[in-house]
DNA sequence: ATAAGATTACCCATTTATTGGTATTGTGGG
DNA sequence: CCCACAATACCAATAAATGGGTAATCTTAT
């Protein structure tokens, strides 16, 4: 029996995978968590054998999660359904914990499939993401391992609300040099040259909203 | 018996959806389409009574996909399922003639309920989504029905790759000038100021991917 | 306690974006 | 045939962002 914990932020799928889960005999699902923060507490709950994790979740991403995770509860394996196939995020989660990354484009023998591989100890990929991994490093690569800080979210945040660094400065209090540092160094952690690139990084990775 | 045709990019979110639907023995699901092309045709050979229809598609996305079912099969009824609440988008489905729109992270019944409705005959919106529609016009909201032009879009996307004008000018083989001015008309079309909220606008409407 | 990272702060040169104009040509719908 | 709008192009002033530095505190985890 295969104990697992359901984490994306859409309700409706949840609601649908559960259902197509609980078919098979051998799959328990124990719970369901809305963000990050639900994740932890479930797992200390329900203590499930394997979580699928959507990246784009509210309040803590699936980087951190994913991290926090490997952190407090090494033997929960992670399997990683997104939509996203950049390489810097499958990288990034490989490299924080995470047993299996596959696309929410692929169909229903192919979860499965990597369901019992990953819950038996093993590691899956999508055979896109598989492909996106072993690509050449192409010139505009949107990041590599971004672990942006606290401060640094927060000011991508007002950056998308299309405020300017002064009205940044004002809005926090601090000295416009502080937020035009800040800026370089997401720029930097990113690697990415300008805000839109940022902004769009923000929006597809869920760190807004 | 209400016969269902669920349209989404993502397999995933469709297997879930149809094993979740047909435990309803009133609910028939008829096929399944993962762009805007694929369900004119299953409309076509499936004559279903509603559409389930993200509009985050490829080829032909949900606004335009909309219309033209509602032009070639006009009692056909369009249930449109997505995560965007932006206000012009709901006010573009509605004009296109969407019977109904909730978002993908409400619950199970509130989704029986708008099936069951929206089949019926009647209109069923999400209570964010009401909300929404009612608010007041906030000062940094993009405009509500903001018809960009197609080379408008293209530059959209242009700069959400990261370039800067003169590189957009150089891919296009057109003047910088001319792209300038059209980041001009876009910033006044969706009564925007600069590049970090276009950008946001056009990945959380979907103008991106 | 100490090292690493986060947050703060400053300066300056250069590049880009934004704003406010004007204006010609092409094109699809009524 | 016209009109509205799309797409093109140009000029110039100003605002904002970016890239190159340096450096002092403050937190936090080992």
């Amino acid at each position: 029996m295969i104990r697992i914990l359901i984490a994306d932020d859409h309700q409706m799928f949840i609601d649908g995978l559960r259902s197509l889960l609980e078919r098979d005999k051998n799959i328990l699902i124990t719970g369901e968590a809305n963000n990050g923060l639900q994740v932890m507490e479930c797992i200390q709950k329900l203590k499930p054998d394997l979580v699928l994790l959507d990246i784009n979740m509210p309040e803590l991403n699936g980087i951190n999660t994913t991290a926090l995770i490997r952190k407090k509860y090494p033997d929960v394996k992670i399997l990683i359904l997104t939509m996203y196939k950049t390489k810097g995020f499958i990288n990034g989660l490989i490299r924080a914990g995470a047993s299996g990354y596959i696309l929410k484009n692929t169909g229903n023998a192919e979860l499965m499939e990597a369901i019992n591989t990953v819950a038996g100890g093993g590691t899956f990929f999508s055979k896109d993401v598989a492909e996106t991994l072993t690509e050449k490093h192409t010139k505009y690569t949107p990041l590599e391992d971004a672990v942006l800080s606290k401060r640094e979210i927060e000011i991508i945040r007002e950056m998308a609300k299309g405020l300017t660094t002064k009205q940044i400065a004002e809005r926090l209090f601090i000295s416009s040099y502080t937020i035009e540092t800040h800026r370089k160094n997401i720029l930097h952690k990113l690697q990415l040259t300008n805000t839109a690139e940022v902004i769009l990084y923000a929006s597809q990775s869920g760190l807004i909203n």
